[in-house]
DNA sequence: GGGTTATATAACGTATTGGTTATGTATTCC
DNA sequence: GGAATACATAACCAATACGTTATATAACCC
């Protein structure tokens, strides 16, 4: 996943109304319509939140008529889950190193330490 | 956590600039000049990302003299991965549901099938 | 064909973002 | 005290985000 791609996921993800669509859509597809109706908000505002989530592969979109039906995916969610787990996981480590060097000093200055 | 934390730390990882400050905040404390230095941009850029780093909670400044050293901080990232999660986790429960209906669908009607 | 419904697009206003340069404010060092 | 260093803040600019209303497009229904 390129960084642009995480750069369309976190932004996707970043706006209340477009996390609210996509708590909806877990409970299956729904058309436009359906997913405006409980926002206060114009359709055409909906179908702006529907592109911006498109385009970072959070949902797709089928055709049924004049319905366009919405549906969710979870394979960008889990690129931005696994680069987050990665920095957690970095982050923790490099916290052990350093209390593991804290103790080190802790316990009094051994041969390897630069005395002089 | 409120969705407007959920906003702020979304909106904190949606620049690729911020994602690579917090990067190389894996391996330990920086100061504001030592995160600028790789980066093709000017001090006051630096320190205005991480005021939105901060602003999300995923960092911390602390004060030593002039320096004001930056730390990062894993809270606000695991409530994020947990919304994801949960989503996941419901999106993938109402594709099973999906699919078992559809399988009890291709098995045959039953009694219990509206047939009229 | 003509009206209604579902959705997309265009044009617009306003706020925010992400950068800049210039300057202010502490703090350190001699 | 005065110069240099570390950082923050202000003022500015261009681009983008998020909403609006109005309108276009396409499919459905009679």
């Amino acid at each position: 996943m390129s960084p642009a791609d995480l750069d369309a996921t976190f932004i996707a993800l970043a706006d209340p109304t477009r996390r609210a669509i996509l708590a909806r859509l877990a409970s299956g597809e729904q058309t436009v319509m359906e997913l405006a109706a409980p926002f206060a908000m114009s359709q055409p505002a909906i179908s702006k939140h529907l592109k911006v989530l498109e385009h970072a592969g959070l949902v797709t979109r089928g055709r049924d008529g004049q319905k366009r039906p919405v549906r969710a995916q979870t394979e960008p969610l889990k690129a931005a889950t696994s680069w987050m787990d990665d920095y957690v996981r970095a982050l923790e480590a490099s916290y052990r190193r350093l209390d593991s060097l804290l103790e080190e000093l802790q316990a009094g200055p051994t041969s390897n330490d630069p005395i002089n």
